[in-house]
DNA sequence: AATGGGTGCAACCGCGATCTT
DNA sequence: GAAGATCGCGGTTGCACCCAT
């Protein structure tokens, strides 16, 4: 394994940030380990993996948990134990370590009041349901969805896949929200990143087709890197996001443009003369 | 205003699982 | 089948922020 000679570490720059996303965009997801430094980042594949799956994938909710979800993550827990991403895979848009923070920081506290409380209470004879009903945390708690609740899980799986190797999405379009969901707020979903999906901090907007085979990114308005496609004027601006590395490491760019052989390596691009567009067939 | 404790969260680390050669 | 590479998960840490004193 190729090692960085630095590897940065701490909290992820905006510039950062940008960089791995329109790489991921452009590119999609061949290599952890080797992505970075095409990405022009001195991180580790590592670090740019959690940064990816925590805090830039579209589709990503962040903020403050719903009763709603506070209750499935709590009976997930009592259920599954701490496997995060089993818990999260059930709670949509949400990532294993919101979840896990979440439980740690707040829920776990809760629940172990709760456990008290009831534990107490049984001792008790003299308290009143009532008095129980009145605690809005144990009232929502009694509605807690069961297993048999959620849809098997959906046949969704990662289109930049760890190989290189496009995946093939498959959502189970058959699967109707009326007919087999109790509770549509409920509902898993599966993450089919949209239009909106990607945060609004960035200065750049990524959008996927509802497909989930094909993504769409766009760099200010008229950057379209769409399924992918790219138009050759703009394909060369992109570019310069991988020239970096390789220009720093003292590799001539011209041999990983994209006739060479490098490049197809790694980048597998081909380019449509009768649309003017880059495709990369693996994304 | 200074400070110390509590809290929330992003990120790191270690390890087991899985994949590739 | 073995060994190395890579990925994914869960536990933990570090730090910024908030609030009470």
């Amino acid at each position: 394994m190729v090692r960085q000679p630095y590897q940065k570490k701490g909290t992820w720059t905006p510039d950062e940030d940008q960089k791995l996303v329109a790489y991921i965009a452009r590119y999609g997801i061949w290599n952890w380990n080797e992505m970075p430094r095409f990405a022009g980042l001195q991180r580790s594949g590592k670090s740019c993996r959690l940064r990816w799956m925590n805090y830039l994938r579209p589709n990503i909710k962040r903020g403050n948990f719903t009763r709603e979800e506070e209750e499935t993550i709590i009976h997930l827990q009592k259920k599954l134990g701490n496997r995060w991403s089993a818990i999260a895979a059930r709670l949509p848009h949400r990532t294993d370590n919101d979840i896990k923070n979440f439980w740690n920081t707040r829920l776990k506290k809760r629940v172990i009041l709760q456990n008290n409380n009831s534990a107490s209470a049984t001792t008790e004879t003299s308290s009143s349901v009532e008095e129980n009903s009145s605690d809005a945390d144990s009232s929502a708690l009694l509605n807690i969805p069961t297993t048999a609740d959620f849809p098997e899980p959906f046949a969704y799986s990662n289109p930049f896949s760890p190989s290189g190797c496009h995946q093939t999405v498959e959502v189970d379009n058959s699967y109707s929200m009326e007919e087999n969901s109790p509770d549509a707020d409920s509902l898993i979903l599966p993450n089919i990143p949209t239009m909106a999906d990607f945060p609004e901090p960035l200065t750049y907007g990524t959008a996927f087709s509802s497909s989930g085979c094909h993504q769409t990114a766009e760099i200010d308005e008229n950057y379209i890197m769409g399924e992918t496609f790219v138009s050759s004027e703009n394909y060369w601006e992109i570019l310069s996001f991988v020239e970096q590395p390789l220009m720093a490491e003292g590799l001539d760019c011209e041999a990983v443009s994209p006739n060479s052989q490098l490049w197809h390596s790694h980048h597998e691009l081909c380019y449509d003369p009768a649309d003017d567009f880059w495709v990369n067939p693996l994304i």
